[in-house]
RNA sequence: GGAGAAAUGGCAGAGUGGUCGAAUGCGGCGGUCUUGAAAACCGUUGAGGGUCACACCUCCGGGGGUUCGAAUCCCUCUUUCUCCGCCA
């Protein structure tokens, strides 16, 4: 959550770069000064009163030791109404910090000023391309087709043993899975990153660390009995170590990585973009997290961009970047890159990899902190990206390398999968 | 799943109703001594709210309760340990 300092510090400026993420209910903010000054207040008065109370026990303590019972008995008396009064505005402080909690969550991460004006994906800026657009072959397929014909993922066992979504992958295909992780978790190791295994459920205050609730509720499936959530993303039980944590300076940078499954309800959300491997309910990701000094959080970003297109050229996909706009960055993010690569069958980019700062607003509501070389509390910047989300990689490595022999494995990944060729 | 024990500051560990935000040790930081270091000695060392700064308030696993007063008593949840059962 955005900290009330920035909105009483800067009003105007957080409405500027508010509205350019499409936010305009600035009376919000207005409402929540208010309520700061009314918490302050209140909060104030019942310290006063809390002052008497606390030395009243005191003198009743002292009382009751030298013998003086009846002293002691009157003011017992004289403490009672007073615990009326403090009761009182203990709820009343405890329903405004509640209102104001609520209404803070409303207000989104401020984007980054560079965070380009617009309403949807159409209004994205295209910051790099790389590589060239193949030309297939005649009879070229779509990858749910090359699926079936080289019998390497299967979406109707999927269907019949789960839902849609759900695919088996099978042979050459659940190879070439397990190649990708390997390789994706080698190349993170190899820059650096800690490599974790990370539980898949997570508890609800988890779930609220990384902003998935209160707001993303029914994107994530929910398991009542226990009261777990499937995890979207690594990014939630990775992110969430450092909750509740306060860093020493000399403990950044903080680089740690994971694959897992990532599972998603994708409520709503059916038709021809969705087929085959484009949207899934359960898919396989490696993500990549960083916990990072406020003041090298940008020159991180550009690294972790730097490091996914190396990814993308090392399997030789054509990709381009592109930097989202106001209205398409997500509630939490101050600024993000998207990677797309190229699918030549399906004629057009498919999104791979999502690279965002969050800067403080992850590690304010998780209350993720370092002390600084003057020994002061701040808050840390947090930062994840996919490096990679498998399905659309596959998809594109399927569809852009078919040929009359089978689908090429890229040079890279051979000695992952152990064969050059699906066929 | 059943029975029992426990949860205190960075760590270890006292504290079972009243000047306890918490003894003591270790660690950290600053200093004295030293050419330098170690040892020794002295000082300092949790977080949040609030304030120009103080004062003041809250926090002893989480939540609730009893009491004038709770780390201490009661209820509940969570976690850890021991024993039994089950199990990859």
């Amino acid at each position: 959550m955005l900290q009330l300092s920035v909105i009483k510090e800067n009003k105007e400026e957080a409405i500027r770069l508010l509205a350019i993420k499409g936010f305009t209910k600035t009376e919000i903010l207005d409402q929540l000064i208010d309520l700061d000054e009314k918490r302050k207040s209140t909060q104030k008065q019942l310290d006063d009163f809390l002052t008497e109370s606390n030395k009243m026990a005191k003198e009743i303590g002292m009382l009751f030791k030298s013998g003086k019972t009846e002293e002691a008995n009157q003011l017992k008396t004289k403490t009672t109404e007073l615990k009326q009064s403090t009761k009182q505005l203990s709820e009343e402080l405890e329903s405004i910090q509640k209102e104001l909690n609520k209404l803070i969550l409303e207000v989104p991460n401020l984007p980054h000023p560079s965070v380009p004006a617009g309403k949807s994906d159409k209004d994205n800026e295209i910051v790099f391309e790389e590589g060239e657009i193949p030309t297939l072959i005649e009879n070229a397929e779509p990858h749910w087709e090359l699926a079936k014909k080289y019998d390497i993922i299967d979406f109707d066992l999927g269907s019949k043993v789960t839902g849609a979504g759900f695919p088996f992958y099978k042979n050459q295909g659940a190879r070439l899975q397990r190649a990708l992780i390997n390789f994706f978790l080698d190349e993170a190791y190899s820059k650096g990153y800690a490599e974790y295994q990370t539980p898949l459920f997570v508890n609800e205050d988890s779930a609220y660390g990384t902003g998935q609730l209160p707001d993303k509720e029914g994107q994530m499936y929910h398991v009542t009995e226990d009261n777990f959530y499937l995890i979207p993303t690594a990014e939630v039980p990775l992110t969430n170590i450092y909750r509740n944590v306060i860093l020493k300076e000399e403990d950044f940078p903080v680089k740690i990585s994971a694959y897992s499954n990532c599972f998603r309800r994708e409520a709503g959300s059916y038709g021809k973009d969705v087929r085959g491997l484009n949207r899934l309910h359960q898919f396989d990701k490696v993500e990549i997290v960083r916990v990072e000094h406020p003041e090298n959080s940008y020159k991180v970003l550009e690294n972790m961009k730097d490091q996914v297109a190396d990814l993308l050229r090392k399997l030789e996909l054509p990709f381009r970047i592109v930097k989202l706009c106001g209205g398409d960055l997500s509630f939490t993010s101050a600024l993000t890159y998207d990677f797309e690569v190229y699918s030549a069958a399906q004629e057009r980019w498919l999104e791979v990899s999502s690279v965002s700062n969050f800067e403080s607003y992850q590690a304010n509501r998780m209350k993720l902190r370092f002390k600084d070389k003057d020994g002061k509390t701040k808050l840390a910047h947090t930062l994840n990206g996919s490096a990679l989300a498998l399905p659309r990689v596959v998809a594109a490595l399927l569809e852009n390398n078919q040929t009359e022999e089978g689908i090429k494995i890229p040079a890279a990944l051979q000695k992952y999968t152990g064969f050059e060729i699906i066929q």
